[in-house]
RNA sequence: CGGGGUGUAGCGUAGCCCGGUUAUCGCGCCUGCUUUGGGAGCAGGAGGUCGCAGGUUCGAAUCCUGCCACCCCGACCA
């Protein structure tokens, strides 16, 4: 039928880029380096969002949206910042366009050439920032918390759907603070509050750390990160929360009045997540039937698929299906009765297992006549006939059960892929045979880091928050180190 | 930006080397009948500037030149 998924062992990349475009979750647009998330995908995202939102909420801060557009010249203001996103930024030179003299087709009007090219945001910082001089005048106005939801642009140039696009929507926190301390405890908190999303929504166990020097932001002073492991044993960094120290308050001016009276910077922090997420759910779940979605973020966490002969079953069996929809829906369970009479069963089946619907119940005459009916659950594919007058109970429980499950099927991927190494020849080795994380130690210079990279092509995913000291040598220098930390191959 | 590859119906493709009737096949789509507890069967049907622009030729999907787009591998990155 040619419906099949290439098996994951087969061919990841390729397994995981037909899953997202037949699970209908998004595809290429034909537009450089673009995807269109389709309505199921964006249903996805919109859950997120919405758990984060309700997050950020949580913990004091609010949304505001700032331009799309970035004047350059706010760019060269913090020169670490703008070494680091220079060789990825779209520009707009032009605000016209005319019909060609040749009559061919429609050109840039070159008399329309913009005095001073706009930078379409790769992130918001410069132009935050330069507002945020204008709201903060004095230690009253602090801290103070924004964030917003936004589409950004990186000119990548290789793309990946949900990894790596070159337009993406993400939310972007920005803060300002009276002290350091402050901000830094901020810093922490938003990490923390990534890794409790991932975690109790996403079912995506994550290792949470810093970056070292040369993974860190551009102008960050410190980055706190989330790292995730994907089914085929590469890392993806899910979420960055970075202290900023004074850098941005200092490039764009922004001083307050302390308490006593003296004019002090700002202390920074900003954060992020986005769409990379859907990546990360969909490779850490997901399974060679399709998708394999935590029942918090499912769209539909219960399909109800009737299976009859003739209009007359069909209806016997609406009858009994209607009230469980409603009770199921009244406790906020999202149900899709669906009694389409264009397909069969089978394809039905089919279909909700791809787009990764948590619970599916079947009712047909069997049924009707036992007072049954089936119910099936995506992550295991098991299914066991029930009471029909214990579904709703049995639906809550298994909703909660399959979150559960489907996280501590992937905490026990991530423990079981953290490889303690001590040589370099060890650590080329478990890269190479095994792949996931290696705990190794490390001189802690760049020349180091660099040359690993060169070599193996492995990164220093992060310090662990909880990394235990322990005295030990650099695998590769023999120099001192006092603490292991987490390299692994990521996308 | 370096290396490689591919553009043929909504999707996936054959044909191209060696030019020659009406461009192949599968999926999907439409109509009808039979089906419906794991991706239905049969019959009929619709759908094409063969990426674009030139050139060679009696004749080009096929050969030549230029351009464009996309994909894969590197370097870069959330």
């Amino acid at each position: 039928m040619g419906k099949k998924l290439t098996t994951r062992a087969e061919d990841y990349s390729k397994w995981y880029n037909e899953l997202v475009i037949k699970a209908d979750l998004a595809e290429n647009s034909g537009v450089r380096g673009c995807m269109v998330i389709k309505p199921y995908g964006f249903a996805i995202w919109e859950k997120m969002q919405a758990g984060l939102d309700k997050m950020f909420k949580d913990t004091g801060h609010q949304n505001a949206y700032f331009p799309l557009f970035i004047p350059k010249s706010y760019f060269s203001k913090e020169a670490s910042h703008v070494e680091g996103f220079a060789k990825e930024c779209a520009v707009v030179t032009h605000y016209r366009l005319k019909n060609a003299e040749d009559g061919k087709g429609i050109v840039v009007d070159e008399e329309a050439k913009l005095e001073e090219e706009l930078i379409i945001r790769p992130t918001s910082e410069t132009i935050i920032w330069d507002t945020y001089r204008r709201w903060i005048q004095s230690y009253r106005d602090l801290p103070l918390l924004l964030n917003q939801w936004a589409n950004v642009v990186r000119w990548e140039m290789r793309t990946r759907l949900f990894l790596r696009t070159a337009e993406f929507l993400w939310q972007e926190g920005h803060t300002a603070h009276a002290t350091e301390p402050e901000a830094i405890k901020e810093a922490e908190m938003i990490m923390n509050l990534y890794a409790d999303f991932a975690e109790n929504h996403m079912a995506v166990p994550v290792i949470k750390g810093t970056k070292t020097a040369s993974e860190r932001f551009a102008g960050a002073i410190e980055t706190y990160c989330i790292e995730a492991l994907m089914q085929d044993g590469k890392a993806l960094q899910s979420g960055t929360s970075h202290f900023l120290g004074q850098n941005f308050a200092k490039a764009f001016d922004v001083k307050f009045a302390t308490k006593e009276g003296k004019q002090e910077y700002v202390w920074a922090t900003s954060w992020g997540v986005s769409t990379r997420l859907m990546g990360a759910l969909i490779m850490t779940h997901s399974d060679d039937n399709g998708l394999v979605l935590p029942p918090k973020l499912a769209p539909i966490q219960v399909v109800i698929v009737p299976i009859y002969k003739g209009l007359d079953q069909l209806e016997a069996i609406t009858e009994k299906v209607l009230p469980i929809v409603e009770s199921l829906r009244s406790r906020g369970i999202s149900v899709k009765y669906d009694n389409r009479d264009t397909h069969k069963p089978g394809f039905k089946f089919n279909e909700y297992e791809l787009k990764g619907v948590p619970i599916r119940l079947a009712i047909g005459q069997r049924d009707l006549e036992n007072g049954t009916l089936e119910i099936a659950r995506r992550d295991t594919l098991e299914k066991s006939s029930i009471p029909m007058d214990e579904v709703i109970g049995t639906v809550e429980t298994l909703l909660k059960d399959i979150q559960e499950s489907i996280f501590n099927k992937a905490k026990a991927h991530q423990q079981a892929n953290i490889t303690t190494v001590d040589s370099y020849e060890e650590f080329k080795k478990v890269l190479e045979e095994k792949g996931g994380f290696l705990a190794a130690h490390w001189d802690g210079t760049v020349a180091t880091e660099e040359r690993i990279k060169n070599e193996t092509k492995a990164t220093i995913r992060c310090i662990p928050i909880d990394v235990k000291e322990e005295a030990g040598q650099c695998m590769v220098t023999g120099k001192a180190s006092p603490y292991r930390v987490l390299f692994a191959k990521a996308y």
